[in-house]
DNA sequence: ACCTGAACACCGTTCAAGT
DNA sequence: ACCTGAACACCGTTCAAGT
């Protein structure tokens, strides 16, 4: 449990900070995918040819790195429900929705654990993104319900645990393995409706 | 990936050492629930009340002192699946076995993950453990697929995955909060055949 | 056989000094 | 406004010396 405001990265306005900001930033996503969201911080500053205070004054705290690091991605999957609010086949639009969000969530291990803090943790810097798409989400389970295509019971909370599950089992096998899709194939069909209505 | 034979932690014949292995096991377990696998070993030390490398020296690596602290309830899990073999009902016992499995695997946190690593890779110390785990939840399913109870295309591998995502996001939610069983009941009803056979 | 604790390495984090 | 890097703290891990 994190308390007060958290800290949200802002790209600097002076040259000389952008470009490390940007450098940084480089840096910690090859980082990230490499050796988790545990990786060297000493690392990510010295492969972005900074001092490791530079690194600090961007991202005061590993959380604020780890966000910046994956805000566009998580914009990507609002984005993305958003367009997806008005397919034809909601059921297919959440199905769609699902597999991107798992593939994003596990985009290097540790994220989904980070994420899923963030979604009950007001004082985490990826909660407001993490809200975001919670609602984005929703949005798309609430059609599919609505059109009798999903189990009318299932919560969006539940919703996001089933996906972080997802992502959780798919990031135990990054990055050699291949991911077990099977396992969001399986929850898909296990929380569709048994008897559509007509 | 690591290679060799494991270490599997022995309890010493000394009484000397006996007793301290025993006080670091208990410290261990301890700390693995407060703090999560990743606990301080120089903490677990000082509340045993030995040196460092009376630590070192009864549990060579990290992974074993889990192994060791972890064995007696994956032992739990097979007994109680071969008491459950005998079961009546092959739906009820293999639910009621994925019910303590997820328990026990979300004993403390990053348990899950070890035990997820431990299951392809043989260099580790829990891998022997977790595959007689294996074995036995797989007979299980194999009864309850022959019952008719459960989707015949599931894998044990898929069980397992389903398994461990349960009980990762159970974990996310230690201590204080409950931790959704209501995944685990979401998994079961996701995996029983639609078309019960007559 | 077993125990101790100093020694070393590595990394996170802060902060005084600089441009 | 931004950068640098020394300094400190903490912890994992090894090993020589001891009983």
């Amino acid at each position: 449990m994190t308390t007060g405001t958290p800290h949200i990265a802002q790209r600097p306005k002076r040259a000389d900070g952008r470009r490390n900001y940007d450098a940084i930033l480089a840096a910690a996503r090859t980082a990230f995918e490499a050796d988790g969201s545990e990786a060297s911080l000493e690392n990510i500053a010295a492969r972005a040819g900074v001092a490791i205070g530079t690194l600090y004054r961007h991202f005061p705290t590993r959380a604020s790195l780890v966000e910046a690091a994956t805000r566009d991605g998580l914009a990507d999957l609002v984005a993305r429900a958003e367009r997806l609010a008005a397919s034809p086949d909601p059921l297919e639009a959440l199905s769609e929705w699902m597999e991107q969000a798992v593939r994003h969530f596990s985009t290097f291990r540790g994220l989904v654990g980070i994420l899923a803090q963030s979604m009950y943790d007001e004082g985490t810097p990826s909660h407001a993104m993490c809200n975001a798409m919670h609602r984005s989400g929703a949005d798309l389970l609430r059609a599919a319900q609505a059109a009798g295509r999903v189990r009318p019971d299932l919560t969006p909370g539940e919703l996001f645990d089933l996906l972080s599950g997802a992502a959780w089992v798919r990031e135990q096998s990054l990055p050699d393995r291949d991911g077990s899709p099977r396992f969001l194939r399986l929850v898909l069909e296990g929380i569709t409706t048994r008897n559509p209505e007509p």
